[in-house]
DNA sequence: ATGAAAGCGCTAACAG
DNA sequence: CTGTTAGCGCTTTCAT
């Protein structure tokens, strides 16, 4: 087995010595500063090649007082939502010379506060955030100390931050006016939690749809649920336990779609009575036994607006604090 | 609107002088270090609170010369194998008090690669990396410069590292071999990519527990594909289109698998007819349409193992390279 | 047990 | 256009 020396990096003042100019000459080459002889910096440029320079950035963050990193926080990375939310994200930045840190707070306030402080701690650039619980979130924490927010998905409670947020309302008044025009009358909607952002606007835009239409509402068509899968399960259980079922469900995320189909099926339902509608992306979902549409949303551009958000608050820090609400998106036709 | 001071973080100075002490005494309590008088210390404590003190981790990690943040490359982070993978790593290394930098490689070495020396720059104190390519991914990058690294899911061709895979041969032999018992005999396979690590040990397992049952291989049973949705969906089109069609087919991978599902459902193939068996995980699959079996991969164990031979590393960096064999796993049944 | 002081690697005034 | 120099905030010998 070869023994690689663990040959030590090569400083700028390394590089100096080897090109014969001070460590301010190197700093400015690296930093592509126009006003440095050509001719001199392309002797710096060979030096740092044939040495094999590497930045330290963290020598960098501590002298420039920032970093070249931006904090990312999601309750869950496992769902496609927030997959696509984060990967729009790092293809925005990654333009602006960004990289992610990117933390899963498994929907635990207190695990996104700790992550928050460890985020500040390393003197992240921004942080963009989907608020564990956007009532309890704490991000006074990041704002006081100055670090530049930006919050997706549901508005944060406490305080006024740049915010992309989806038009949840008009997009489930959407969904639900598709099920009426379709002839449905027994539409259900399996809420997510009253108090989550998306929950309840979701739940508006039913229930604006059905008054629209001039169908009553019926209490017993309107579960509550908590956007699990199994949720999503138990609460078709219950739909379908009434002598008067529903003709349509109107659902209020992936997960909980997932388990009402997983019900549909353990029931053997017959897909021509029933048909489904859902937010987010489903992608890795291959039922195409039950009439499905979703609520296309763009997701990805969630995170690029959020991303232009950040780059633009950190770039004017005292701009007034702005809130995108994207349109409510395409219904796309998943399966039929 | 109310304009919060962006109040300047106090320091260690601040702090020390707030409570009579020196900097090198904070610093101690700061770092949990014993000989410090305990009242001095609850003293400084105080300070601490009372200022609002919050560490300044580049500073620490200049001086230190190690910094408390981990990276992490994946190939594709909408994959539910790698979110499972990327939890069980999170989750093990949270504990040690390190901090995730997660990297979306999107296949690309190039991309890869950047992200690699980025990481490198960040003086990161370690990288587990799921090479795009395992026979051209450069990783000497990282080890010329001593940064630890392990590597997850297929082996790197150049260089012993600490590696952790999963017995992909044996896994593909037991699913095959599953078939067998069941009275199958047209088992096919849809194979990944030759060239890569998963995908010849799967075929492998497949065409050795053929042998072993004494099953002739039928070269028209074998598709090579691209490990994408897309490619298992037209291998089952191929297949399919045979006049001896198979009854059972080997699917290489989860996106593969989700393809063929969509194609057996265009064409409307009986149920009965054929049975299916994947690799990887496939939460957000929903088809309880068509039999399928999928190894159970203990996913986010591939996780916790490589944090282990991580933190393992940085602590003896002299190490010898280990390499864990993660058993094949279990069949779990799907759906049936 | 505590403090003084040096210095991690880099950048940005400030001079020249 | 180039060099000198003073730190960024923290930790850590080395004295005391």
């Amino acid at each position: 087995m070869t023994v690689v020396a663990k040959s030590t990096r090569p400083k700028v003042v390394d590089v100096a010595r080897h090109a014969g100019v001070s460590t301010a000459t190197v700093s400015r080459v690296l930093n592509n500063n126009p006003r440095v002889d050509p001719e001199i910096a392309e002797r710096v440029r060979a030096s740092l090649s044939e040495l094999g320079y590497r930045m330290n950035s963290v020598a960098r963050s501590l002298r420039r007082q920032s970093n070249s990193v931006v904090g990312v926080i999601v309750p869950d990375i496992a769902n496609p939502f927030f997959t696509d939310v984060v990967r729009g994200i790092g293809d925005a930045l990654r333009d602006d010379g960004y990289m992610l840190m990117l933390c899963n707070s498994d929907d635990d306030t207190d695990l996104e506060a700790s992550y928050l402080r460890l985020l500040s701690a390393q003197q992240v650039s921004g942080v963009i955030v989907a608020p564990a619980d956007s009532l309890r979130s704490d991000l006074t924490e990041l704002t006081s100390t100055g670090v530049p927010v930006v919050v997706i998905d549901r508005l944060a409670g406490t305080g006024d931050f740049d915010s992309v947020v989806f038009d949840n309302r008009t997009g489930a008044a959407q969904l639900t006016a598709r099920f009426v025009e379709a002839g449905r009358r027994r539409i259900a909607h399996i809420a997510g939690p009253e108090r989550t952002f998306t929950g309840s606007a979701r739940r508006e835009g039913y229930l604006e749809a059905l008054a629209a239409a001039g169908i009553a509402t019926d209490g017993a068509l309107i579960v509550d649920s908590d956007y699990s899968e199994e949720g999503g399960y138990r609460a078709v259980r219950e739909l379908l336990a009434s002598s008067t079922p529903p003709d349509a469900i109107v659902i209020a995320n992936n997960a909980m779609t997932l388990g009402a189909i997983r019900a549909l099926t353990e029931l053997d339902v017959d897909p021509e009575t029933i048909a489904l509608a859902s937010f987010d992306p489903v992608p890795w979902s291959t039922s195409q036994r039950y009439s499905l549409v979703v609520l296309d949303h763009e997701t990805m551009r969630m995170g690029t607006e959020a991303a232009a958000l950040l780059v633009a608050r950190i770039g004017e820090p005292s701009r007034e604090p702005e809130i995108r609400r994207l349109s409510a998106g395409t219904v796309a036709v998943f399966a039929d």
